[in-house]
DNA sequence: TTTATTTAAGACTTTATACTCTTAAATCTA
DNA sequence: TAGATTTAAGAGTATAAAGTCTTAAATAAA
């Protein structure tokens, strides 16, 4: 469904999220990394394409991190999983065509095509904003 | 979503289904791969598994190939899908976590295991006999 | 200005998936 | 029985994803 590094970017983001909310500094990629049980070297890697992306800002040297780079609620989930893993999963055909007409349908496209779309709301709808209200309002939510 | 080839598998199996509501023969793995654009060595592979887990018979030699072994009524998406990559995506998380539990859940639960037993229900409820029917009574139907 | 800290970028290694080929076994037909 | 056909099984290769490491650049603080 989605790539580890989208996994791992959504979490990170989540975590980002949720300490911005009450600080605004930036956070270094090493506390999100040990924090969250990931690994410094790969979350790095994939903060990279969310800053060139402007959805994160950066600042080296010390006390320096990353922060959001836009309002909680104008990131959604579609935004990070777009920059990281590339719309695939929205667009693609379920049996693996190339091209996909609705003229010449493959046999399952009635079935698929709706739960596509139900996909592809489900995912710009939800915002970091959102998740951060699920969370205050929840106590044990894993992070 | 899927591996390449699982939808190699669901391509192949709909083939079959189609082919074989009219004649009860064994279908050869090199008709089936020629007709779908498929690899015939990739394809054979593949269809061994469905043949192992009960879902296809297999016959060797000449006028050999393989056929449905149930009714095409019986087999569904999810098992074809369960056969070549297992149940991840039915079950795993969509922030990759290992353990899931409903007394601890990740911020997106709410969200996420809804859709994800859509999806369950819908590839469980899809038959080839279903998809059979569809192509019919359709005209222009890609395979 | 020197040293420590932190991200950026690219090379590199490992692992998983995709794909190919060869040989063996089963079966039909001449 | 000999030869052709077709799946089975396993080895082997190629490509992509995952993960690691090194060096450079930016910045802060001593
Ligand atoms: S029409 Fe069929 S082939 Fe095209 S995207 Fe829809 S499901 Fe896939
Ligand atoms: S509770 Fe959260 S972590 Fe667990 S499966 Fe559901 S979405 Fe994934």
């Amino acid at each position: 469904m989605l790539t580890t590094a989208c996994k791992d970017a959504i979490r990170a983001m989540i975590y980002i999220a949720k300490k911005q909310k009450n600080i605004d500094n930036f956070i270094s990629i090493k506390e999100i990394a040990n924090n969250l049980d990931l690994s410094f070297y790969f979350l790095s890697k994939i903060l990279q394409k969310l800053v060139k992306d402007g959805f994160l800002e950066s600042y080296r040297g010390p006390n320096g991190g990353v922060k959001l780079a836009k309002p909680m609620g104008d990131i959604s989930l579609y935004d990070i999983i777009l920059s990281i893993d590339g719309d695939d999963v929205f667009t693609q055909c379920i049996l693996g065509f190339k091209e996909c007409s609705d003229i010449k349908p493959c046999a399952v496209h009635e079935k698929w095509a709706p739960e596509r779309e139900r996909l592809y709301n489900l995912f710009k709808d939800t915002t970091l904003e959102e998740i951060e209200e699920e969370i205050e309002k929840k106590i044990n939510i894993k992070l």
